[in-house]
DNA sequence: CCGGAACTGCAAGCCACTGTCAGTTGACTG
DNA sequence: CAGTCAACTGACAGTGGCTTGCAGTTCCGG
């Protein structure tokens, strides 16, 4: 059922990331240079070399050429490991101390950065985010009932999961609104920091 | 500059709040017929014996069709006014108490729950509803901080808004997946306590 | 009753997105 | 190391959501 690719990457694969990355990078050069609305998806095809159906085929929507990551799958499974051991809010902190900061060193955090801008002000873009959440959301909560023994659809463990993503979210735009000043994971403390206590407001 | 029409409905007004009900009634009776994706806007517009480009002035975009309510911008004036006396999170329960009891007398419970299944299962819909969320989130966060003295931009504030209405976005998502057994009322007030008390998870 | 402002319908266009159908390329088998 | 098969790719022709501009109509305030 789950056999989702175990195996050596391949060449087929490999080739298959390299262009994303490479339509990614164009896109985003032409999204800088006049806006994601006036940009078309032939334009991008045609400066990256590529037919237009390959670019929905790789990523589906417009929005997704912005909001693909390579290494979010990877930060999931990982994620879903520390869950096994330990709550949410700690697997969070690790997985941002670790996972991370690996991965922000060889994929160079300004490409990050470009991406992030046009997630937090494009509409579109971010209502994509948005789904992403909720999808992930789902996955959180079945991990968490699991875990614990809690009935997956009570009302109790759906807020718990919605909070704790809408705090992590929340992070990530203050991060972008003060400019990448402090690092992620600390920010992202903070916030957990502040739903840890309970919203004591007044 | 906030001159939002204070004075009494007047025969224009009433004749479009009159033309969007028709609308929006007609248009959920074709999507419960053959699906929100298989019915065009032309068809609304056929059917409810107006043209296309009146519904996209009245609504904007084909979402709003669904996600429009007109008792939303009197729940926001209400919540707001409580803001001033309360803290937010028993504002949001008297708001509720109050308004929204009110409202579903006349406006019959039966029309909220057709538009609420298109609204938590059809991806582009609930996508409207989570960018409605985004605006709410920042007109709370300025009343709040207007309120307490607080910094609007800080990540405290902005954690607590972000949590606050996640809650009340997942108690109406469970309200829905219960088949709206409990009072919207009860579930709110159980979300509510769930994040009052900190995310003591474990 | 009248002047301006808001609303409505008509028409034309843009472009994101989908489906199909060849042609090609990488992956596995004997 | 063929040869086969499945997966990928590109070209092409739609569909329809949404926008824009223009002309005609309707309503409100003075």
């Amino acid at each position: 059922m789950t056999e989702t690719t175990t195996r050596p990457p391949g060449l087929r694969e490999r080739k298959k990331l390299k262009a994303m990355r490479h339509i990614q990078n164009v896109a985003l050069d032409l999204f800088d240079r006049d806006g994601y609305a006036h940009v078309t998806i032939e334009r991008i095809a045609a400066e990256a070399e590529v037919s237009p159906s390959s670019i929905y085929r790789y990523f589906g929507t417009k929005e997704m050429i912005i909001l693909w990551d390579e290494y979010d799958p990877i930060m999931l499974r990982a994620f879903d490991d520390k869950l096994a051991a330990m709550n949410p809010i700690a697997a969070l902190r690790e997985v941002l101390t670790n996972v991370v900061t690996a991965a922000m060193f060889d994929q160079d955090e300004r490409t990050i950065r470009r991406r992030m801008s046009y997630i937090m002000e494009e509409p579109a873009v971010r209502a994509g985010m948005n789904r992403q959440a909720d999808d992930l959301a789902l996955e959180l909560r079945l991990t968490m009932a699991r875990h614990t023994g809690r009935d997956p659809e009570g009302l109790e463990l759906r807020v718990v999961t919605a909070a704790l993503i809408s705090a992590f979210l929340e992070a990530i735009a203050y991060w972008h609104a003060t400019d990448y000043r402090d690092s992620l994971h600390t920010i992202v403390n903070g916030a957990l920091d502040v739903i840890s206590r309970g919203l004591l407001v007044e």
